[in-house]
DNA sequence: ATGAAAGCGCTAACAA
DNA sequence: TTGTTAGCGCTTTCAT
């Protein structure tokens, strides 16, 4: 089915059925009406890849993330979905299995089908980003480059809230399990950390770079014993998970020995014994904003500044009086 | 950068070009290693939209799931993705927000843009989906239609182990929450359960259908005391954690009092406590093969078959001698 | 092995 | 308001 059949069947020229499927107003109520009876007929729909050689616009946007199976994405994804659809927009999902490599590739051999991309948590050096930035219109969340839109969530406040939050539970010294080294979050949490321990005079021992998952907790275990601190501070939900499970075994209880906080507050966080303190990331608002940021640049071509988005401290059972 | 750009810089035809591209072999050697040059020095990609729209091949997938957040489909969604991307097809993936009227104008607005199609436990009815097969190739996840090919996950066997567990911790009257009406995975679980509870001489309470949320285990919370059962096998590990959870706030403890058994062994099942006594689903299997299926089919236009696979009870803490 | 030319389905000046 | 025409970037006969 294409256009020129509905054009035969409702007796007008092709362009007037394209029209009356890209520019409605610019074709006599009539006529439209006959066209468009037609193609409901015939059961017509537009071929969006045709369409898109001649208009540059592919109606498609990317989203690229480091893991589709971390909780803390699928709810980002589904959002940004959901508010794309609502645009009329289709969104490519890939994921990258936490290697820059694969991110940089999967930008490339996507930047001709979509219209923009969405970058979550890039493992790219920001030089490389940026570079991008000239092939595809994209918009970075969590992460900050120069020049580039980008929807931040700030978890340097949240950070800042763990580490208040520990101060004032007695905790003296204190870990950061840091994560990806090319993770911006991880980044901001160790600033903030820093800069907090200073003012509660907290001794900060940091521990990592590890890999985003329960391993990666659990990897890390004996140092956080070996350190001597009371209290830590996780880069995420499922390192904290990770690294209780292995200091319950090593004869250690939580909270009662060493407290733990988590960031991002996925079910993990909740559903865990003992229940995670966590910071609590915006995660579906990240991703509707976002969305809304790369629509913005990729209708006005004009890049759109940085949201940041607050987080707050969650607390529950995982962190205790020293 | 396009084709002409290419044959311009190596002076070639632009024929020659797209053949080095497309079908290197019947291009010289020597040709092809200068258009190649030619091609990597100006960064040329080729624009897959405008090949599809003489090969009426995209490249592209879809893949449709009922809800990207719960947490059974990411994994799943994982798998597929990878797999279609070592074969180079990128995938759309797209949320109905558990809505059949979402699903069929997904699946009807991604049909010109996709060579094929999952649909993961599709909420939309055999006839539907049939009528749909005629647009797009596609395979179905947990969905068994006469004539289409499919993937399945065995969870009647799953129920039937989980029901003999259950038997064999003294059991009697057991009660089966039922998920969506239009999920075959609900459907055959109910089936398995009530052959197997004949066998054993079980009293089967039929609750349902539920949403499969925690919400829904919640709210079927009341039913299930009432019907004085004294085990529950739940649509999924969501509604499980709801069940278990409002229970516990009714003044019962998980097993003692009643003994809980989840589908899908998601992450939930093993941080919740007590962790959850569930079927294992094979989602990650059923990703790639779903993807093999698919493109099977797209690559030969025959429709393959159907291929099931292999659930089994995982038992941890939530189920108990009576 | 390569070039020439037509066409995939649609849009977008331009003309009428 | 509608029709005419020339492409968008690529593939694919058909010649050479």
């Amino acid at each position: 089915m294409t256009i020129r059949d509905v054009a035969r069947a409702s007796g007008v020229h092709v362009s007037t059925v394209s029209r009356t499927f890209s520019a409605a107003h610019l074709v006599n109520a009539q006529t439209r009406s006959r066209v468009l009876a037609a193609a409901d007929e015939l059961g017509y729909r537009p071929n969006r890849a045709a369409r898109a050689l001649s208009t540059r616009r592919t109606g498609n946007l990317g989203l690229i993330v480091a893991d589709i199976a971390n909780p803390f994405f699928p709810p980002l994804i589904k959002a940004a979905q959901s508010q794309a659809r609502a645009r009329d927009y289709h969104v490519f999902v890939a994921d990258t299995d936490e290697q820059a490599r694969v991110e940089e590739e999967l930008v490339r051999s996507m930047a001709k089908q979509v219209d923009g991309a969405l970058l979550v948590a890039p493992r790219l050096s920001n030089r490389v980003i940026a570079e991008l930035g000239r092939d595809v219109p994209f918009v970075l969340v969590n992460r900050r480059v120069s020049g580039l839109p980008g929807v931040l969530m700030d978890v340097a406040a949240g950070a800042r809230q763990a580490l208040e939050h520990l101060a004032g539970l007695g905790h003296r010294e204190v870990a950061v399990l840091t994560g990806p080294r090319a993770s911006w979050t991880s980044q901001e949490m160790v600033r903030a950390a820093e800069a907090c321990a200073g003012e509660h005079g907290l001794r900060l021992h940091r521990i990592g770079p590890n890999p985003p998952t329960e391993e990666g907790g659990a990897a890390s275990a004996d140092e956080v014993v070996a350190s001597g601190v009371s209290a830590v501070l996780a880069y995420n939900d499922m390192v904290a998970v990770g690294l209780v499970q292995r200091v319950e075994r090593l004869g250690l209880t939580v909270p009662a020995d060493l407290s733990v906080v988590g960031v991002d507050n996925t079910h993990a966080a909740r559903y865990f014994r003992p229940a995670l303190t966590t910071v609590d990331m915006p995660v579906a608002a990240a991703g509707r904003g976002a969305i809304d940021l790369l629509l913005q640049a990729v209708t006005t071509g004009e890049p759109p500044g940085t949201v940041s988005l607050d987080t707050r401290l969650v607390v529950r059972d995982s962190t205790a009086r020293r």
